[in-house]
DNA sequence: GCACTTTTCTCATTCAATGAGAAGCGAACT
DNA sequence: AGTTCGCTTCTCATTGAATGAGAAAAGTGC
């Protein structure tokens, strides 16, 4: 970066600041902002300026800054995860409604669950995930499925950076992803909540590979598991069916 | 742009280059995305590597370029209209189901009508919605109610840039306008379809100002539309409540 | 092998971008 | 009114991230 002692490139900062937003500060001041984002502030004002100016960020009367709608125009317009949402949207309403409980639909990202879309439902169990959100894949029944029916490589890869968390988890980590391989869905017992049960079931190409999972939580019941097992893996049929990947669960 | 004579800064390419990408266009080739974004070959080459890098864009095994999940996850996170499609998704599947049409959730922005969602539904009437797609104001009834139901100031800027083409649809644009407040709804035969009818209400603050509007598209029939129309209504009610804006359509 | 496209590299050049610090502004307090 | 503080804008000398033409390398199809 010109007359910087940082040496980062605008695309760095670019995303550190984009990435300085979350779900817990949608709206931040500018001098917070700089500071998350690790920017001087007098070049901080300058590169608001200007991303606002392409309403990449907007700015309310009180001065506080939120992401601008323009950026999420450009990032949904052509997104991977509309046509998956799309595909996946009507079957996820349908186990919303059969369940009764709140129904997430997520991918492996960058070793861990991205959560890209959730449908809620009043009176269901406490859950935490999030559109856009993340959560750890070995403390996720999402997780685990995504795992368990990745790709040979993916899976070498993700153990090649997390064997050790994986294994802190899952000492029979290997049987745990044979039986899921079996049963065809994940289900594990109080992850994110002593009190739930997250069922996960993989959304499967025609090779036989995750490309998503659909999940609900549930409260902690083990007949309720198996069917909500069966209906996930039904639901993931359907989608997999209107991606048109041919995949059978 | 040190060294080029086209004066871009990174900002303006880089909203070039997501800009490039759209929902018939969702992966390109590095030298088409080069000449839709303007950019010459060699830069082309150098900043899809450093956005690769940062995952805003990602790259399959035979070329093709695409949008980066990365990229959706920051512009998603926090997004203001996740919350407006967390209330909304709701009352969008009762009106789905109701009505057994398609149903969008939109907001103006940059004088157009901006698609936030859409639930689909199969046997529905055609319809040309896109999520962050952009459809005409003057030509769509969720443009019409969401300009009915704007601040005047934001009416009085919208019409001193499109005075001519609202003026060229509706001749009796006051007239228009004054209707759908009456009505709390907009209804509209044959904009986007000859075979269809867009109905419109808006989800308003505690002003009475409209923050989005949420519609259908029926079959082309007087009767439903006043029954769609005060769906609607009740729906965005519920919204608005959702919202905690306090809002009275 | 040849022709064409795609991709990577070189290199002299450059200007968009930098940040410290000053100046301006507004709000809150005494 | 004066002071303090935080926010915002501006100045200015500086600079290195970024540039693109064009060459070279690599890949693809006939």
């Amino acid at each position: 970066m010109a007359n910087s002692p940082s040496g980062d490139s605008m695309l760095d900062r670019l995303v550190r600041i984009l990435d300085s937003f979350d779900a817990n500060n949608q709206s931040l001041s500018v001098s917070v902002l700089a500071r998350r984002a690790d920017i001087p502030q007098a070049s901080m004002y300058r590169l608001l300026d200007s991303m606002v100016a392409h309403d990449l960020l907007s700015r309310d009367a009180s001065g506080q800054v939120r992401l601008g709608l323009r950026l999420w125009e450009l990032a949904n317009r052509s997104a991977t995860t509309q046509d998956l949402r799309t595909a996946a949207l009507p079957f996820m309403e349908d186990i919303n409604q059969l369940l009764g409980q709140n129904t997430q639909l997520s991918v492996l990202h960058q070793d861990e669950v991205l959560i890209i879309e959730r449908l809620s439902r009043p009176g269901s169990v406490v859950n935490q995930a999030n559109v856009a959100g993340r959560m750890p894949v070995q403390r996720t029944s999402m997780g685990m499925a995504l795992l368990a029916f990745s790709r040979p490589e993916i899976i070498g890869d993700y153990l090649s950076r997390h064997d050790a968390v994986m294994t802190a988890s899952h000492p029979d980590f290997r049987a745990k992803m044979a039986e899921i391989r079996r049963t065809g869905y994940a289900s594990f017992d109080g992850f994110i909540d002593p009190e739930t049960t997250g069922v996960a079931a993989p959304i499967l190409d025609d090779a036989g590979y995750q490309v998503a999972v659909i999940s609900v939580v549930l409260p902690r019941q083990t007949r309720a598991v198996q069917s909500a097992g069966l209906a996930l893996r039904t639901a993931a049929r359907g989608i997999s069916r209107a991606l048109q990947l041919g995949g059978t669960a």
